[in-house]
DNA sequence: TGCCAGGGGTTCA
DNA sequence: TGAACCCCTGGC
C-alpha cells in the first residue's frame, strides 16, 4: 500500500487486500455512504473523505497527505498484513472458501465512543435503521463537517458524531421521540452520561485484555456479549473478539456444528478455533453468510 | 388496506 | 430458558 500525489490528486496504490464495499459493507461501521458512481463517503473523527476504485489506485478526495496519514491510515488498519493474515486463516478450508468472497476486507479502527453507541443502537434492529438512527443523531447532536471538496458530487450535509458531551445535552424521551430509538431510549442517555462523568472510563478499556474490556463493557446496561464483542473488534482492535450475531450463528451451524448451537458455544468454539485471528475470521464469516 | 413476522440482542422474571 | 421490547419494512 503506497500513498501518492498524481495529477493534484491524492492516490492509493500497490494496494493490497482492500476493497471499498467488501470492507464498508461487511457490517462494521454504520458512517458512510455509496454514491451513485460506486465510490464511498465515510465520516471519521469529524472528517469525510471520498474513495474512488480506479485501475489506476483508489483516488482520495477531500483530504491531503499528512491528514491521511495521521487520521484516515490507521482507520483502514493500513499497517496490518492481511496477506498474512488470510494465509494463516486459510489452513482451514472452509475459511479458505469464506475468505474467497472477501478478499478486501479491512477491520476499521473506529472511534470508541461512536462505536459504543452505534452498537447498542444495533440491538435487535436492522442496518439501514440503525444508519438512519445513527445519522440523525449525528444531525441533531454533532457538529456540522466543511466539505472543501466535492464529495462525489453530493450535496449532502455531514455531521459530526457527537462526543460524550454533546450527546449527553439530549433526553431519553428525545431520543425516544425524535431519533425513534424505542426502548435503547435509556440505554443510550445514560451510556453517554457514564462515559461523560468518567463513571465508565472508555478510554481505559484500549489498556485492558480482551477479556478484561469485555467485562468492564458489560457492566453497561445495553451492552450483552454480542455488543461487547463488536466494540472491543472495531473500536479497540481487539482481535480476539468473535461477535456472533444471525448471520455468524447461520453460517457457523451450517458450515462447522450442523445443528442448532446456542451463541455461547459458538463464540468459544470460534476464539479457541482462530485464537488471535477471530475477529478477523468472523468478518470472512459474516460477508460469507452474506453474500454467497 | 391491514395484519404479521422478523430484524447485526439485551434484559428481566 | 423464554418472553417482551420500540419501531420499521416487506410479504401476503
Amino acid at each position: 500500500m503506497k500513498l501518492e500525489l498524481k495529477n493534484n490528486n491524492l492516490i492509493l496504490t500497490d494496494v493490497d487486500s482492500f476493497s471499498l464495499r467488501e470492507t464498508f459493507e461487511c457490517g462494521q461501521a454504520f458512517r458512510f455512504y455509496r454514491e451513485e458512481d460506486g465510490s464511498y463517503t465515510p465520516i471519521h473523527r469529524g472528517r469525510v473523505i471520498n474513495l474512488k476504485e480506479t485501475p489506476d489506485g483508489v483516488i482520495v478526495k477531500n483530504t491531503d497527505m499528512d491528514e491521511f496519514k495521521e487520521v484516515w491510515w490507521d482507520y483502514f488498519d493500513f499497517s496490518t498484513d492481511y496477506g498474512a493474515i488470510k494465509k494463516h486463516l486459510s489452513v482451514d478450508p472452509i475459511m479458505e472458501e469464506a475468505i474467497s468472497y472477501g478478499e478486501g476486507i479491512r477491520i476499521l479502527k473506529q472511534d470508541y465512543f461512536e462505536t459504543l453507541i452505534s452498537f447498542i443502537v444495533s440491538a435487535n434492529n436492522q442496518i439501514p435503521r440503525i444508519k438512519k438512527i445513527i445519522e440523525e443523531m449525528s444531525k441533531k447532536y454533532g457538529r456540522r463537517i466543511e466539505v472543501k471538496e466535492d464529495v462525489a458530487g453530493s450535496d449532502r450535509d455531514f455531521y459530526s458524531f457527537p462526543n460524550p458531551e454533546e450527546l449527553s445535552l439530549s433526553t431519553a424521551d428525545e431520543l425516544r421521540e425524535e431519533l425513534r430509538v424505542g426502548f435503547r431510549a435509556e440505554r443510550i442517555w445514560e451510556v453517554a452520561n457514564k462515559v461523560r462523568t468518567g463513571v465508565f472510563d472508555i478510554n481505559s478499556l484500549a489498556g485492558m485484555t480482551y477479556e478484561e474490556g469485555k467485562e468492564a463493557l458489560m457492566t453497561l446496561n445495553g451492552v450483552g456479549p454480542k455488543v461487547a464483542n463488536c466494540v472491543l473488534l472495531f473500536g479497540y482492535s481487539k482481535t480476539t473478539a468473535f461477535p456472533v450475531d444471525v448471520w455468524v450463528k447461520r453460517i457457523m451451524e451450517d458450515l462447522y456444528f450442523k445443528k442448532e448451537t446456542p451463541n455461547k458455544i459458538i463464540e468459544d468454539f470460534g476464539k479457541e478455533k482462530f485464537g488471535d485471528l477471530s475477529g478477523y475470521a468472523q468478518q470472512y464469516l459474516f460477508y460469507y453468510a452474506r453474500e454467497r
